[in-house]
This record gives C-alpha cells, structure tokens and sequence, in this order.
DNA sequence: AAGTGAACTTAGGACGCGACCT
DNA sequence: AGGTCGCGTCCTAAGTTCACTT
C-alpha cells in the first residue's frame, strides 16, 4: 500500500469547518491544487492500457455474496439508505456559525431533540397544532388595503381563471398522439432564425484607455475586447494570472500591428475611465423610471414574439435560447485554464441553420449569410455554431415545455422504471462481480457499487489542460479517497474527496462492504495519488455493458432511478394525511431534499442567509410574544364569563380564542419555514426537482395529500410537466 | 477499441422583479 | 413610500451518450 498519502492529501479539517461548502472557494482551491499536484503522474493516466490482467492470486477468498439481495434488505443494513447518511453529512458539515445565532435557532427547534428523527418532529408538530386551517386566505386578517381592492381582486381571479383555461385548451396533448418512426424528430419546422445582440457600440470620445499613463484611441476590435476586460474589473478573475494571460493573449490577436508593438505588458494598462463608464451604465440602468422599464420590457415582449417561437408539426412552440451568446471574456467554472480567452462575437457566417425544405426560410441580417441551410429531421436543434473557445458545438433548441423535450422526459423516466423491475437482478450481479477474477470485471462491479449507492456520475475521461480538473466515477484518481478500516465506529469506510461536474465539491464518508474495500485496497496497490482508481475500466465499456443487461440503461439512468426511487419512499415515510400544509409542505422538501443531498446538488449559501434567519428568527419572538399576550387575555376573558352573566362576554372569550389560535398558526408556520430555510442552507432542491424526479410522483403526492399542485410546482415547471400532471392518477406508483 | 464530434441533458450563478414588510 | 428578500428566469458551462471513423 505504497501511497504518497502526506504529499498528496495534506488535509485534516478542524472540526467546524464546511467540507461540503464550495463558497469559500478555499476548498475548492485547495482541491483543485491537490488534484493538480501530480500532473506528471496524470500525463501517464490519458495513456490507458485495458488490458484485462487476472486478479486471481492477489485476492484471497471472500464471503459469498447474499444470493439474491431485495432493496429492503439492503435498506436495512442501512446500504442504500440515502436520506439518513445524506442528511446528517450535511448536518455534520454545516459550517460554524456564531453561539448566539446557534442558540437561537436551537429555540426555534425547542423540543426537538433530534433534528434528523422526521418521524418524531412530525409527530411533536402534530401536537402543537390545534387546529388545521381549512383555507388558507379566509385566515388571513383583512387589512384595509385588502378590503379596497376586494372586488378587483375577484376579477382579477376570474380572468385567472378564464386566461388558464384558454391556455388549457391550446396546450399541444402531444402524450395522447402516435410517435413519429425511430429517429424521426418533426415531419415540419418553421422559424425565425436566431436573435442578433446588437452591434458594438465604439466608446464615446471622452471615455480613454491609457496605456503606460498616455490615452491610445484602440481600433474598434481592440477597445471591444478591452471594454470586456473592464467591465470585469470589480471581479476577482482578473487578478487572475490565468485569466490575466489568456485575456491578454486574445486580446493581442484583436489588435492591430501598432497596437500589438505598443502594448505589450497588461500591468501598464488603464481601464479605469472604461471601468467607471460601466458602472455608471449600470447604475443607470438601475434606476431606470418605471416607464422606460416598461418601454423595455415591451420590445422585449416583441423580440420574443418574433424569434422566440416556432412551428413544429403545426403547434407554435416556445424556444429556449433564441438570442445569440454575446461576445465577451470565456469565465469557466472553477480553475479553468481557459478563462479569460476572448468569446468572439458571432455572425450569421457561422451559424447553420436547420428548418423544413417547405418551410419559410429564415432571412439572415441584411448583408449577411448564413453558413448553412440544412433539412434535418433527424434532429431537434433549430441552430448551430462553433464556439470558438472550446470549438464544441451549441445549439438553438426548444423550450423544455415543448413536444421535443417532454418526450424525451417521459421516455427518460420511463427508461429509469424498467430499471426499477431488473434492479435487484443486476445488484445481486456486481456483487458477484466483486470476486470475479477478471480485472476489468471487478472493477466495473465496484464503479458501478458507486454509481448506485452514491449516486456517482459516469465519470467520462476529459482531455488534460483544456477544462477544470474535475472528475466522476470511471475517473477517480487514488488521491480520491482515502481507505478507513475503522472509523467513528464504522468499519471499511471510504472518504470521498473530489471535485466533481461544475467543480462542486463531493465530499463524503462512507461504509462500503469488506468486498468493496478490499478491492479498493487492490486497486489501488502500486499506484500514486495521480493514477486512476479504475485503470482497466472507462464509461463506454460501463455503459456497454449496462445496456447489455437492459436496453437503455446508461450510468445516468442510475442517478434518475435512485433520485426518484428516494423521493417516492421519503414520500412515503414522512408525510401523514392528518398533517396541516405547511407540514406536508415540510415533509415534500425533505423529501426532495433527500434526493438533492444524494445528487450532492449544492449551492452557495445565499449571501443574505444569516440576516434573514435572524430576521425570521426576531418575527417569531414578536409572535411568540404576542401569543403569550393574547393567552392572558383569553384567560382574563374566561374569568369575566364566569363572574358576569352577560352573553357578550361569551363573545370575547371566542375572539380571544380565535385570535390565540391564529397566533398560533402563524407561528407553528413561521418555525417550520425557519427549519426548512435552515435545512436548505446549502442544498439546491431545483436540480432534482427538475431534471431528477419523475413529476408524476409528486403529482401523484398532491394528489393523495391534497396539496394544491401550485405549491410544488411553479408555473414554468408545470408547463414543462404538462404531460405528467395530466395523465397521473392518484395510484401512479413509480 | 480508441479517438472524435454531434447532440442532448444537467448544472449553478447572476440578476431583476414583485411580494411583502416596516 | 422605501427597503428587503426570495423566487423565477435567463444564461451558458459542463456533463453524458452515441454514432461514426480510423
């Protein structure tokens, strides 16, 4: 076990620190310098050999596998538990924040011991409410302002109304028609053409770049890109060398000959007029006058309606990105080696265009040309176009409301259902894997252990020195993780510490079978930090083989299957039929929240998040406050009902009740948003909520919790889930 | 069977706006 | 009336997968 564990890992976090956050950028940073570490060793790690060595004699025997493996089985021993183990990860990591804030949240939390027990806190909710509110509006005090409008507000429901049904009616029920013969995306296209952001406009003359303190008037190219650059400057890439260099770079290529021999050093280069012209356009912009905002928002409105739709098949459809990328400086995410290149402004030139032969063809810009007019309907793109930072291609497609994408959502989900009923069958399979002698099959057993259990991406190799170092599955490197025989009282625990897609930190520790470790151990034998885990395995024979078990099924179909198979059973176990809404409400968010902590769908804590839990926290006091009051009043009123014999004072005793009751309401309210805020502080629920989830469970959920369907999805999500929440039942079971 | 490119899904951050509060 | 905050939308980068080529 030769490893260069202190060279190549030197971590050790204090305890309060946030593994998981990515904010601080520390740890992204620190990560990312680990992983860049050994690049020498990582030069080695492109040239992959597969061969298929045997492990025969390496391994002793193991344990034979459990025959046949059901999911509860597996739950029990707490091996794909995702919640559980997802939640308190999230929990441990939970950066340190101030005593007092902590104390105070622990207040709102008072009596519930264990934050993680749903079932408990659930229970104890239960019994601090008195009585669930039938509808939500009738409850709310009427103030004066609501009386005004009252009658417009009536209207204002009733065109609601009338407008949803209209839409109703024109809505494409794609769902209920044939589908079109394999390969076959549209019989008929029709559109616009993309949208053009508007030309270059040259600084005006009082606005200078100096260069070594003298003003240089820059060729319109040059001052475009250099008018980029500035607008950065209050960011901190550009007091990165790697942004600095590949800026400069690029913008040297923009320059003209004069220009290139005179500026060569960026440090002597004044931005500072540039830099100040932005700013004030923004705080311009800011302060716009409602009007001219409204101007604005209706030539927008105008643009839309010309670029942004097409005729497919007959029905207009919405387009997702109509408008062009504008030109301006590549910013990768995390340590990209290529941010700060220049993201060169496109013209019709470049751009291939994909319609109906029959169709009416999109002009393009006076003057101009387009690259290419193509018939394909093999395909879903409108457009086309070489992006010249990474030379991949991009692609004008379609609203993820539309006909092209729900179908093949539908399809995606119905992909991960068949997964559900041959599961058990390919689990009890990569178990045996583990002891196969084999190499490539061993490791393929333990990759795929990932994939499943934590809900790993594929993994795909990336070539070196173009994008972030950043990895999945097939492509962790030993420095990856750190083998734990023993650990908190857990034996055979994996460490995962990597930078995954977007350069979100995967961070986590987790208790594998004896089998699983030892083959780590075995693998990772003879190798540095800087070589692949998986030397004998990639995601195209992963894959192969995957799709050899069961038609479609891909590495990804995993991650679909898991995160939707958890939501349906946390679902299941949390939520109760005799909760009021915000509970049911809470109950749906931790399911989901279940799923985003499995996805490790994180996001930066909101910048105001202290601020505002502190805020929430000071609402509830004042109404903590004002329920004590209005319990002493009732009690007050009790007595004087019993020494009066007067009937009206039974009438204040029932508004004093009514009043303590709606205290109570609020507040019960107001805690659960607080638990739920805090819970959510760094998780992202909108990843899996929309690319995850088979809506047609949460449809389903609504359904039988009767929870209006609004609360769980937006608008947006319900237009692009149309077709699940028109055709779920209540007995929908994934 | 490795390499490459096309096509499509998945992803988090920025930003603006409107609801809500003071 | 003015300020705050969270949500929804936009934006485009970064993945996966598959087909094709060599």
């Amino acid at each position: 076990m030769a490893r260069p564990r202190g060279s190549v890992r030197p971590r050790e976090r204090p305890s309060g620190d946030a593994p998981r956050s990515k904010k601080p950028g520390k740890d992204k940073e620190e990560a990312a310098r680990r992983s860049s570490k050994d690049k020498k060793s990582k030069a080695s790690r492109k040239v992959k050999t597969l061969k298929t060595e045997t492990c025969e004699n390496e391994m002793e025997d193991f344990a034979r596998a459990p025959g046949h493996v059901s999911v509860k089985a597996e739950t029990e021993d707490g091996d794909f538990v995702a919640e559980k183990k997802g939640r308190k990860r999230v929990r441990e990591n939970e950066p340190a924040c101030s005593t007092s804030t902590l104390k105070k949240r622990k207040k709102v939390k008072e009596g519930e011991e264990d934050v993680g027990d749903d079932g408990k806190r659930a229970e104890k909710m239960q019994k601090k409410i008195i009585k669930k509110p039938k509808e939500e509006k009738a409850e709310q005090p009427v103030s004066s302002k609501r009386k005004k409008t009252k009658e417009e507000i009536e209207a204002a429901k009733l065109l609601k109304m009338k407008m949803k049904e209209e839409e109703e009616k024109q809505r494409w029920r794609w769902w209920e028609e044939e589908k079109y013969e394999d390969g076959v995306k549209w019989k008929f296209l029709e559109h616009k053409g993309p949208y053009f952001p508007p030309e270059y406009q040259p600084l005006p003359d009082n606005i200078k770049f100096y260069y070594n303190g003298e003003a240089v008037k820059l060729s319109q190219a040059a001052e475009e890109a250099a008018l980029f650059f500035a607008q950065m400057l209050d960011h901190d890439y550009t007091t990165k060398d790697v942004f600095r260099n590949n800026f400069f770079r690029d913008w040297r290529k923009e320059m003209s000959l004069d220009e290139r021999m005179l500026i060569t050093d960026l440090n002597n280069c004044d931005f500072g007029e540039l830099f100040r012209m932005h700013r004030e356009k923004v705080e311009a912009r800011r302060n716009t006058s409602k009007e001219d905002k409204q101007v604005i928002k209706e030539a927008n409105q105008k643009i839309m309606e010309e670029y942004g739709y097409c005729m497919l098949d007959h029905h207009r459809e919405r387009i997702g990105n109509f408008k062009i990328e504008p030109p301006g400086l590549f910013r990768g995410r995390g340590d990209h080696p290529k941010q700060g290149m220049l993201k060169k402004r496109l013209q019709p030139e470049d751009i291939i265009i994909n319609c109906s032969k029959e169709s009416q063809i999109p002009e393009p810009p006076a003057g101009h040309k387009w690259k290419e007019v193509r018939h394909d309907n093999t395909v879903t793109w409108l457009a086309s176009w070489t992006e010249n930072v990474q030379g991949s291609c991009k692609y004008v497609m379609l609203n993820a409301n539309s006909k092209l994408k729900g179908e093949k959502d539908w399809e995606k989900y119905e992909v991960a259902r068949r997964l559900k009923v041959c599961v058990q069958q390919i689990r009890a399979q990569y178990k045996q894997d583990l002891k196969s002698k084999q190499m490539s099959i061993r490791q393929r057993a333990v990759a795929l252990y990932f994939i499943d259990k934590l809900a790993l991406r594929a993994g795909n190799e990336k070539e070196e020195g173009e994008t972030a170092d950043t990895v999945g599955c097939c492509s962790l490197r030993v420095e990856h993780i750190v083998l734990h025989p023993e650990l908190d009282g857990e034996h055979n625990v994996v460490e995962f510490d990597f930078l995954g897609k977007d350069c979100i930190r995967y961070y986590n520790k987790v208790p594998v079978t004896k089998k699983v470790f030892k083959n780590l151990k075995l693998f990772m034998n003879n190798k540095e930090g800087g070589d692949d885990l998986f030397d004998c395995l990639n995601t195209s024979m992963l894959n192969k083989y995957l799709t050899s078990l069961m038609p479609g099924l891909t590495a990804k179909v995993f991650r679909t299957y898991n995160a939707s198979i958890t939501l349906q059973e946390q679902l299941k176990d949390l939520s109760n039929m005799s909760d009021n809404q915000p509970e049911k409400l809470l109950s749906y968010n931790r399911a989901n929240r279940a799923v985003a902590v499995l996805c490790n769908h994180q996001r930066a804590p909101p910048k105001t998040f202290e601020q505002s839990m502190a805020n929430l926290q000071a609402k509830i006091d004042s109404r903590k406050e004002q329920l004590a009051l209005a319990k002493s009043e009732l009690k007050q009123a009790k007595k004087e009902v019993k020494t009066s014999s007067d009937g009206k004072q039974q009438a204040v005793v029932e508004k004093k009740k009514k009043a303590v009751q709606r205290c109570e309401e609020q507040l019960l309210r107001m805690e659960i948003q607080a638990t739920d805020r805090e819970e959510n502080k760094q998780i992202a629920l909108g990843t899996s909520k929309l690319n995850y989830l088979d809506p047609r469970i949460s449809v389903a959920w609504c359904k039988n919790m009767e929870v209006p369907l609004e609360k769980i999805y937006n608008k947006t999500q319900r237009d692009k889930f149309a077709w699940a929440i028109d055709m779920t039942d209540l007995d929908f079971f994934f």
